[in-house]
DNA sequence: CCATATAGTGGCAATATATACAGTATGCGA
DNA sequence: TCGCATACTGTATATATTGCCACTATATGG
């Protein structure tokens, strides 16, 4: 991040302040007020030369669509994890990619062995008869070795997908745990096909209930 | 806090959550596009309702004005939840009694809604189709009142059992989700029936995957 | 001297947003 | 049966807010 001037850092206090005290952050309009300008835009000047130098994220067209960047920097807090929830994994982009990330929730790191990395919001039925409904958090933990038996996470070309891995040989058998769907048969050799984890637990909550 | 009804919940669940992403609290657009309403009217209904049972503040006129109570503000990290995990429960004995309490977690407080007030770790099958297995962890609300259709933590006699509750005027229905296992019918002025909470999220870890 | 960054005033149009009003439908307790 | 809470659709409007334009002024480096 590019130094701040005075000014500037005075501005990103006052909307971490702001922010804090309402729990939403300002518009061009209370930071002109707060700061002293009788013009509305001296406060859109200032947020465009904080976004330039990355001190703060603004969204076009949303009000209030101001987010301070390092608020909540670094991830790892105390002996907690802060595991970021993985929701439509955007065609092409890492996994965990700033894009995919739906919210972050602190866990305690005895809960799963070994560490959970990231959890993984499951879409679709097909892992049903495992105990794992739509809208679960999968917790993923990040390896590219997995063992016959074990539920696995793999990329298959753009699809991201939960199954119980089985190993025949040179070919893989990616298992659903449900009747209804049928089993995906892959080259261990592949290019189409990357083991980005195992499964180490299960998260549901709220409406799949 | 008045209690949540299950739509309620989830709509607090989806600000909480779009905050979280986003760095701002949604507008009613945004609530009624991501729950699915048609109407922007639906969204602000439910806040009109959240607030009035002290789930969030709305400012007035302010865009986005929506402050989600005790919650993390401005990415500041709340306090976090130590929640005990019971294991079988000694006869008599209340369900929090020291000695049930097999472990504590650490869990972020924003996970479930409406907040988790201990782990109780599942025995038996009985609840399979519902995704809830032998070893699991179920994560509960403590409160005496259940509506129907809700997964309960109910005590009867000395047995402390997880089903789904329906109530038929004055009798209660104990259903299991799993055609193996026999409904269970008390009546609802039963002394040897207690509600002790609504199960309101799952966790399941290790050997039971 | 010129381009560029900083730090403002003042005004305005387009659109994002909150919020009122008019309905429909269901379940629940009195 | 009535009233009330819940859970929505649909429309409309006042206003909150962004984002752009024109303009002034100071400082700094090339």
């Amino acid at each position: 991040m590019e130094a701040l001037t005075d000014r500037q850092s005075e501005v990103l206090r006052l909307i971490r302040e702001l922010t804090e005290v309402s729990g939403y952050p300002p518009t061009r309009a209370e930071i002109a007020e707060k700061m002293g300008f009788r013009s509305v835009n001296a406060a859109e000047q200032h947020l465009r030369a904080l976004e330039k130098k990355g001190a703060i994220d603004i969204s076009s067209g949303a009000s209030r669509g101001i987010r301070v960047r390092d608020a909540r920097s670094g991830g790892k807090l105390g002996r907690l994890l802060e595991l970021p929830v993985i929701g439509r994994v955007a065609a092409g982009a890492p996994i965990l990619a700033e894009e995919n990330i739906q919210a972050r929730y602190q866990l305690d790191p005895n809960l799963f062995t070994p560490r959970a990395d990231y959890l993984l919001r499951v879409r679709g039925m097909s892992m049903r008869d495992a105990g794992i409904l739509e809208g679960d958090l999968v917790a993923v933990h990040k390896t590219p070795e997995a063992r016959s038996g074990q539920i696995v996470i793999v990329r298959l070309g753009d699809e991201v997908t939960v199954k119980r891995l089985r190993r025949r040989g040179h070919s893989v058998q990616l298992e659903p745990e449900n009747p209804e769907f049928e089993p995906i048969e892959v080259d261990a050799r592949s290019e189409a096909l990357v083991i980005e984890g195992i499964a180490v637990g299960v998260i549901r909550s709220g409406k799949s209930l």
